[in-house]
This record gives C-alpha cells, sequence and structure tokens, in this order.
DNA sequence: GCATAAAATGGAAGCGCTTTCATTCTTCGA
DNA sequence: TCGAAGAATGAAAGCGCTTCCATTTTATGC
C-alpha cells in the first residue's frame, strides 16, 4: 500500500468527475451538484441513490472547478508575521475553528514582520480568490492596499486599532496599553521607568504610549540596543544588563512582549535585584509561562483567541450580507502578579 | 477607501482576466500565459509590453482556473493537531519557509488531535485538489487512508517513524526516545520511576519506550489521571502531586512534553522536594522556556523547524519527479541541564 | 539569397463545476 | 377529472486558464 507514482502517468488522481456519478446514478449534472449542495432541492430518493454512489466511488468534488465556477472559495486567508508566537497561534486557531464549523477553509500565510513579504504573499493569495482575508496590524504598504481594496473581498485587519481600517478591523489600542502599564507602573513610585521593546508598529505604540503618559514625570530610558520582531529572551536579558549597569535608583521596566519581559527579569534576578523593590517588571501577552516565571510575571492580558474568533466572524457575516461594524474592540487589563 | 458593497451586484471582483490583458498587449490569450508562466518562450519585447499592460491594470491571475486546466495547484496542505504548541508551530514554519521559497502556498488544517476531524479535513483538502499533503502521526482512521492513497498525491507523514509510511515520513522514534531517556535517568539510580503523559499515539509510544527499557529494573509508576492531548502544566502538577502522596524513596520522572513536566517540577519544588536528588524530571520537546524554569528543565531536544522542512523538500522533490527516501529520520538528543 | 531548423505565436478544445432558464413531474383544490 | 402552482430535473453556456498541435516568424549556414 502506498506506493507513489512518481509523476509518471497513471496518474488518474481522481477519475472520478460529478459527470462520472451523474452517470452512474442515472441523473443530470446539474441534479448531482444540487444533490451536494443543495439537497433539499432534490428529491429524497434520488438525493439518496446519488449519495449511495458518491460514497461507492469516493469521489471528491472538485472545488477548484467549483470556485470558479461559483466565485466562491469558501477559503479564508490570514497573514500573520508568524505562527511560532503564540500571541498569533492562538488567534489562528480561533479564527480557523471559526471558519471550520462554517465550511471554510483557512489559508496561512506568513510574512515574519516583513511588509515586502506581505506584500507577495497578498498577490499570490488573492490569486486563490479567497472569500475574504485576514491581515495583521493596520500599516501595510501602498501597494498592498491597492491591491486588497482593489480585490473586492472582506479584509480583516487585527491585532491593532484604527479609525480608518481598510474594511473592518479587530483589535485594541496599544498606545492606552502603553498608557495603563505607566498609569500601573507610577502608582507605585520608581525612581526610574524604562521600556525594552521590538520596532514592530504595535510594540512601537507601546512605548509611545508608556512614554507619553510618563512625559511629565519622568524621562523614560531606553535600553541602546537593535531589537527586530520578535524579541528575545536574550534581547531582554541584554537590555535589562545594559540598564542596570547605567546605575541609578529603583528601576521601572515595560517590556514589550513577556519573552522579553522574562529575560529581562531573569537578568536583574541574577544581579540580585530585589523584585519588584529595586527592579519591576510588567511584560505583555500573558504567555503561559508568564505565572511559572521567578518571581511570576506581571503583564497585560489580550484575549489572543478572541481576536481570531471576531475575525473570522466579521469575514463570515460580510459575506452574508449583513452589516459589520468597522472596528471591533478587544478588551485588555493587567495580570497582576509578583514581578511589579 | 475600503467601502465594501455588501455582496450586492457591482461585485465585479476581478474585472481583468488574462484575455483583457491579451487584447490590451495586442497578443493571444497564449503568449500571455507563457509570459506569466514560462518568460524564457517569449521575444523579450512582446514579454516587456505583455508586463507594462499587467502592471498598470493590476491583473492577478486566476489560480482556480490555472489549476483546474494544469492539475497542478502550487498548494500544499498540512493537517496538525495544534498551532499553538511551540512543537507544531515551528516544524510548520519551517515547512513554510521551503514552500514559499518554491512558489508554493500552504493550507493549514488543526485536527485536535481527533481523527475524526483528521478525516473530514483530509476530504476538505483533497477538493482543493492540492500537490502534496502532510500529516501528522502514522495512524489514521482506514477511509483517510484509503482517501490518501486514492487520491495519489505525494504524501508526508511528519513526527513520527514507521517502516510502512503511506508514502513518505519523516519523524524519528518515540519508543526510542522513551528507552533513552530511561536509560539517562536509570544511570543515575532512583527509587522509583514514573511517568506522566498524554494519551496521543506519539506520547504513548514514549511511554512504551521508558516502560520497556525499565521493565527488568523497577516498575514504572504512573498516576491515574485522565490526560487528553495537549497535556498541561496543571495535569503536570497534579500527577506530580498524585505521585508524591504516595510517598516512597527518591523519584525519577518523565514527562511526555516539557509543559506538562514543568507543572511537575513546580509541584516537587512547592513540596519542598530537593531537584535532583529527591525527585529528577525529565520533559520532552526543548521548548522556549526550558532553560528558564526553576531549576532549568532537562529535556529531549528535536530539530521541530527540520522536520518541517524535511517535510516540504520530501514533496517537492516528489513533484519534480525525483525519488526520494521512504523514511526520513530525524535526530534527537537529551539536554541535561539541572531538573535531572 | 535560399533552404532549414529553431523560435514565437496562435487556435481550438477542455479542465469540472455552477448558473441561468426552460421543461417535466407532482400535488391538490374545485 | 382537469388545470394551476410548485417541486424536480435538465440543457446549454461559460467561469479563466492551460494544453496540444499547427502555423508563422526569425535566425542560421552555405
Amino acid at each position: 500500500m502506498g506506493e507513489q507514482d512518481k509523476k509518471g502517468r497513471s496518474d488518474q488522481s481522481s477519475p472520478v468527475t460529478l459527470a462520472d456519478i451523474a452517470k452512474l446514478a442515472g441523473v443530470s449534472p446539474v441534479t448531482v451538484s444540487r444533490a451536494i449542495n443543495t439537497p433539499k432541492l432534490v428529491k429524497p430518493r434520488t438525493l439518496e441513490a446519488i449519495e449511495r454512489v458518491i460514497a461507492r466511488t469516493g469521489y471528491v468534488p472538485n472545488l477548484l472547478a467549483g470556485g470558479l465556477a461559483s466565485r466562491r472559495t469558501r477559503l479564508v486567508a490570514a497573514i500573520v508575521p508568524s505562527v511560532s508566537s503564540t500571541i498569533f497561534a492562538e488567534a489562528i486557531e480561533g479564527l480557523n475553528a471559526e471558519l471550520v464549523a462554517e465550511g471554510y477553509q483557512l489559508l496561512l500565510g506568513l510574512s515574519g514582520y516583513d511588509q515586502q513579504r506581505e506584500l507577495e504573499l497578498t498577490r499570490a493569495i488573492l490569486a486563490r480568490r479567497p472569500d475574504g482575508i485576514i491581515l495583521t496590524g493596520i500599516t501595510h504598504l501602498k501597494e498592498t492596499r491597492a491591491m486588497l481594496t482593489g480585490a473586492g473581498l472582506p479584509i480583516v485587519e487585527i491585532w491593532d486599532q484604527t479609525p480608518s481600517p481598510l474594511d473592518t478591523a479587530v483589535g485594541f489600542s496599544h498606545f492606552d496599553v502603553g498608557a495603563l502599564v505607566a498609569e500601573f507602573l507610577l502608582a507605585k513610585g520608581y525612581d526610574r521607568y524604562a521600556q525594552i521593546g521590538a520596532n514592530d508598529p504595535r510594540a512601537v505604540q507601546r512605548r509611545d504610549g508608556f512614554v507619553n503618559r510618563l512625559m511629565d514625570v519622568a524621562p523614560v530610558e531606553l535600553p541602546d540596543l537593535e531589537m527586530n520582531s520578535p524579541s528575545t529572551f536574550r534581547d531582554g536579558r541584554q537590555a535589562m544588563a545594559q540598564l542596570l549597569d547605567r546605575g541609578g535608583g529603583s528601576l521601572a521596566v515595560f517590556g514589550s512582549s513577556d519573552v522579553v519581559a522574562h529575560g529581562a527579569l531573569t537578568e536583574a534576578i541574577a544581579r540580585g535585584c530585589r523584585i519588584p523593590e529595586d527592579v519591576a517588571i510588567v511584560g505583555f501577552g500573558d504567555f503561559d509561562f508568564a505565572p511559572h516565571t521567578h518571581p511570576p510575571l506581571t503583564t497585560v492580558r489580550i484575549d489572543r483567541r478572541m481576536i481570531g474568533t471576531q475575525a473570522a466572524r466579521s469575514i463570515l457575516r460580510k459575506l452574508s450580507g449583513e452589516a459589520v461594524e468597522p472596528m471591533i474592540k478587544i478588551g485588555f487589563e493587567i495580570v497582576k502578579r509578583s514581578s511589579a
């Protein structure tokens, strides 16, 4: 079992077509099509006969042909930076669950935080005529935007908030997250405030919100390091080392993700700092490990999965002709543990 | 910008077709097709003219039509249990990178460790006529196997090892992993040996290998808990609690994943056990957090990404008519840290 | 300058399905 | 028993591309 012809002939792939089923069942192709797509339009007796033939032959409809003819592919595409980061993975899971329940399939694109790649992916994806597309973030290349709006399909931008989405957006204000964390830390009172973070647009927004809120209180220190997204444990550790080397009083740090915050935390501990008296750290994302770091990490929680769920619903609703609000907000909250 | 017609008319989606381009460029459709797919068959002058028209009109080829006609979709599907577990996410990333480089797209299916869902996904996926398909594991429903072999496309089963793959497999022996861990723990000498794990086929294989190797030395204890995959931190903690409650001497535990091992470790620490004198723990997967647990987790490392990479290569090679060895083995090794 | 091979191009058919729109069966009230 | 309305079914066309083959153009050698 399982010998695979190497591309040679005898490759009858799916020899059985809808026409074959029709012939075997003694009906016309249209009827078979209806039996599959709109069974209630077919007389029970006929339906049963057709289903029997389908089962017997192992017929698998060709959705390429179907999609070409009907202009509906039941395919929804999503472009995310990465999937090995829990943050996007869970959104994908939520998205997928919702889509599958409605008979849609997920076409995945990974952009690696690269807008040029996002553009190429968009082109490749649009070529498959998905019924809808989901993008991460609200900053895209001009060409990407043009291509997308020209394609005339439902679009959802996730993970961020904007008054002017391409079509629809599901997310929250990263600026507000930064401000909230600043507020939180401010209430506890530290001598120094710093931010450690990556350079993707959303992380930058969080930093800006943080900096902005602290503007009148203290300058926010930034480590002198180039940190590309996704930032790593090592990044966090190095950044913290730098901050600590500068000396000064008690330090409050906002990390652009739990990963980087965990690195920072580890460095602080390694240097014997007392947490959170000498050094306080707040992360972002509430990753799985956050409750289990030493000490447990205070962080910002977002319902990641819900982002995917809502994105799917937006698309699905649009496809069924319902109106959808252009901006769906997702909540966030600080989860207080021991690191701050 | 961005108003989305609600399914109404005026939905000319992609108004421009290959025929339009042909007309505008003053050539026949065939020539445009060649300009896109096999540019070297077209005279430079003509090519340039066509490309200009394409750029000007923003033409995006319809791959549904293309795939239908050519019987090649440049689509590769992958079914994995989940994507929010790093373990599969990284394989997906590796897979995707390799595919994209060759102009292929990834169609993703999430089975949630459910074979019935795997079957449904397989059917839905096959309907899109992918050029190849990747499945997780080597145990599938009879119907799934039948459908797959009948479809006549390259198949790769990943994450496990087998002498009789459906077509090709990329992975390693989970049984051997279990045996290796047993060996490792045995060398250190403990009074009791236990395994904590999930119930997916691969986790079970790891347990069996572990149990088998220890057979002549000591009975391997198992907690009395139902643990569905993916097993959780909480599962690990509870399981360890149970094992510790039973009393007895020093204990060596093999967890079916780093997550569950981390939970176990945490419980042991919470009870004041000395690690690794009183309790030793070995995980599986070498997840990102493994070096950062307290104490750092000893575990089994696999090149997860490479599994994806090799899977993609297998498919790609098959598609280009090259021969591919039916079983590609991926190495694994114990990463010794402080927990064992 | 001409025959010949090679390079470019085009015509026709068809991939496997769905969409009108038309036709044939049923059902049911009068 | 008949006719009308509704339920089932079917015929034909076409979705947008590629394939196969034939035809035209260009380059090459003598």
